[in-house]
DNA sequence: TTGTAGGCGTTATCAT
DNA sequence: ATGATAACGCCTACAA
C-alpha cells in the first residue's frame, strides 16, 4: 500500500498540515513534532506523490527537452551535457523528439505547456523558424533554444561565423586560395552564418568568393561526403582544399572518397570539418574541424532554464559560446 | 489565462462531469451536446491539465528510462529505438542517468515508483547486480531491463555467447588458432557470456583456451585499445588475430596502434569488434565486428512495457534478439 | 506551534 | 443523457 500524508498524521498524532510542513522543512515546527514525523516517515518509507504535489502548486516540477533528431551527435552530446548538470537539480526530464512527427516544435512545446507536463523547456534544433519560435514566447512557460542565436527568447549559440572564418583563416594561412564549401542548406540560419563565416574570411584575404565552389548536401553522412566528392574533384582547375561545415561525416566522406581518387590528404587536398565527433579522431588522417562546446552549452542551457523556472532570471539573456579549432592531420 | 473543465462547462450549460466525459470519449452522450462541447473546447483552446487527470487517474502517463551512461553510444541507440516507436504512444519518457549520482539504479527505481512519478520503468545497465535487480520486481511498477538477462524480470537482451562464438568460428575459419580476447570485466554478465562464447568455440574447434590470451581492459575507448595492444604484441608466439567484445572502440585503438607497429591488418593481424558504432565504417581497414538489434531492443521493451502497464501481459517474459555478425576488412 | 478547511483540475460513482 | 458529489494527495491561508 502506498503511505501519504494523512498515513503518517495519524501515527504521529498530528494533522497531514503539520506532516506537510515538516516534510518540506517550513519553520515554526516544534523540534518535537519535527523528529516524531521525520522518525515515521522513514520508517513507513514514505515519498510525497509527485502529482499530487503537483497538482496543489501547480508545478511539474520537470523540464522538457525537444530534440530533432535523436540520431544527431550534436544533439547527443547537448543532452549529455544538460543531464549531468541536471544532477543537482531536482527537476525531471522528459524527452521529445520531432522526427516523423505530425506535430512541428512548436506545437509539441504549446501543448505540453498548456498540459502542464512541464516547468520549463530546453529546444535543441536548428530548424524551426523564427515565426515559429514566437509561440515559444507567447506561451508562459519559459524556454531556452540551443544552437540558434534568437532574437526574442532565451538561447545559447555558437559563434559560427567566427568559427568558420577561423578554419577558412587556417587554409588560407596553409597557402590555399582554392577553397570549396560544403554546407546543407536545410539547416538554416548556422549554415548561412557559416557560409558567411567563409566569405568574410576569403574577403579578408582578397580572395575572390566563388559561388561554384559552394555545394550543398542534404545530410551529414558519409555517403553524401563521398558523393560530393567527386563533384568537386571535377571543378578545373582543381581545389587544394575543401571547407565543410556540413559536418564531420561528411568531411570523413570527402576524405575517403578523395584518397579512393588516388589523392593525398593534405598535400593534394586538404580538408576541414565541422563538429569534432568521435569518428573524427579514427579517420586516416585524422580531421582537423570545428569544435562546438557541447556539453556546455547544455550545462549553461539547463542552468538557465531553471533559473527562469524559479524567477531569478527575467527578460532575454542570450550566450554565445566560442567555437575551437581542432587541428589534427587533414589540413 | 488557463483554461479548465469548468470553463468549457459553464459556456456550454453543462457540468464538468459531462465535458470530462465528451473530452475522453465516453459514451452515452447525445450528439448535441458532444458536438458544442468539443466546439467550446477548440475555440478556447483547451488541453487537460495532466497532473490533475494523473491525481485522479492515479497514473502519470509516462515511463522512465533509467540509463547507466548516455555517453555510450549502445545506450543512446538503444533510447533511440525506444524514443522512435513511442512516437505512437501516449507515454512520455523521463530520462535518468545514474553515472555520477549518489542513488543506485534500483534506489532511484524506487524513489521514483514511490512517488508515483512513471507507471513504469525502462533499465538499460548491464552493470546492476542480481540482488539489486530484486528491488525491481517488489515494486508494484512494471519495469523491464535491456541489454542484460535476468531471471525474474522481463528482459529483453541478446546471445552474447552466440555472438562471441559466431565471430571467433570466422577467424578459425579463416585459418587462426592462436586468438587473443579483449574483455571488459567491470561489466559483468554480458562479458562473462561473450567469453563464454569465446571458449565456446574454441573448444568445438579444438583448440586449447589459453587464459594467457584473454585482456581486460576498463572502458571502451581507443586509448585503451592502444595501450592493450602493446600487450597483445609481446606474446610469443605471436597471436595472429584479436576478438574484442570489450567494444569497437577498444578494437579501433587495436588497429591503430597494430599498424603503427608495422603490421599489417588483417594478413599480419585480424581484429573483430563488438556493437558496430558508426566508427566502424571509419577506421581503415573497416571493422569486421558483432551488431547488436539496438534499435530493436529499444522497441521491444517500450512495446512491452506499455502491454505491462496497460495490463495486457503479465507474468516475465524475455525476449532474446540475434546478433548479427558484420563483415568487413579487418577480418 | 498546530488544526481547520478549501482548493488544485480531473475522474468516477451514483442518482436523476 | 446529464448532474451532484466525492474522491485523488498535497499545499496553504487563516484561525485557534
Amino acid at each position: 500500500m502506498t503511505v501519504t500524508l494523512k498515513d503518517i498524521a495519524e501515527r504521529a498524532g498530528v494533522t497531514s498540515a503539520t506532516v506537510s510542513m515538516v516534510i518540506n522543512n517550513k519553520p515554526n515546527i516544534s523540534d518535537a513534532t519535527r523528529k516524531k514525523v521525520l522518525k515515521i516517515a522513514k520508517e513507513l518509507n514514505y515519498y510525497p506523490n509527485v502529482i499530487a504535489r503537483g497538482l496543489a502548486t501547480k508545478k511539474s516540477n520537470s523540464i522538457g527537452v525537444i530534440v530533432p533528431n535523436l540520431a544527431s551527435s550534436f544533439v547527443v552530446r547537448v543532452l549529455q551535457g544538460i543531464k549531468s548538470t541536471n544532477r543537482d537539480i531536482e527537476y525531471t526530464v522528459q524527452l521529445f523528439d520531432t522526427v516523423g512527427q505530425n506535430e512541428s516544435e512548436s506545437q509539441l512545446f504549446q501543448r505540453m505547456a498548456r498540459e502542464r507536463r512541464i516547468d520549463g523547456v530546453i529546444l535543441i534544433s536548428s530548424t524551426v523558424t523564427e515565426e515559429d519560435l514566437n509561440i515559444f514566447r507567447d506561451e508562459s512557460v519559459p524556454s531556452i533554444v540551443v544552437a540558434r542565436k534568437c532574437e526574442n527568447l532565451d538561447s545559447v549559440y555558437v559563434n559560427n561565423e567566427q568559427g568558420a572564418a577561423e578554419a577558412t583563416d587556417y587554409l588560407i594561412s596553409k597557402g590555399h586560395t582554392s577553397i570549396a564549401c560544403v554546407i546543407s542548406r536545410k539547416h538554416g540560419l548556422p549554415t548561412e552564418e557559416r557560409l558567411q563565416g567563409y566569405k568574410n574570411s576569403l574577403m579578408r584575404h582578397n580572395i575572390a568568393f566563388n559561388p561554384e565552389l559552394v555545394f550543398d548536401v542534404d545530410d551529414d553522412t558519409m555517403p553524401n561526403g563521398e558523393e560530393v566528392f567527386r563533384k568537386i574533384h571535377q571543378v578545373k582547375p582543381a581545389v587544394t582544399s575543401v571547407f565543410v561545415p556540413a559536418g564531420d561525416m561528411v568531411a570523413i566522406g570527402i576524405i575517403k572518397e578523395a584518397k579512393k581518387e588516388g589523392l593525398r590528404i593534405p598535400q593534394d587536398c586538404a580538408v576541414v570539418g565541422y563538429d569534432d565527433i568521435p569518428a573524427a579522431e579514427v579517420v586516416e588522417p585524422s580531421l582537423t574541424t570545428v569544435r562546438q562546446p557541447k556539453l556546455e552549452m547544455g550545462d549553461y542551457a539547463i542552468n538557465m532554464i531553471v533559473d527562469k523556472i524559479e524567477g531569478r532570471e527575467s527578460g532575454i539573456k542570450h550566450k554565445e559560446l566560442p567555437t575551437k579549432f581542432i587541428i589534427r592531420e587533414s589540413a
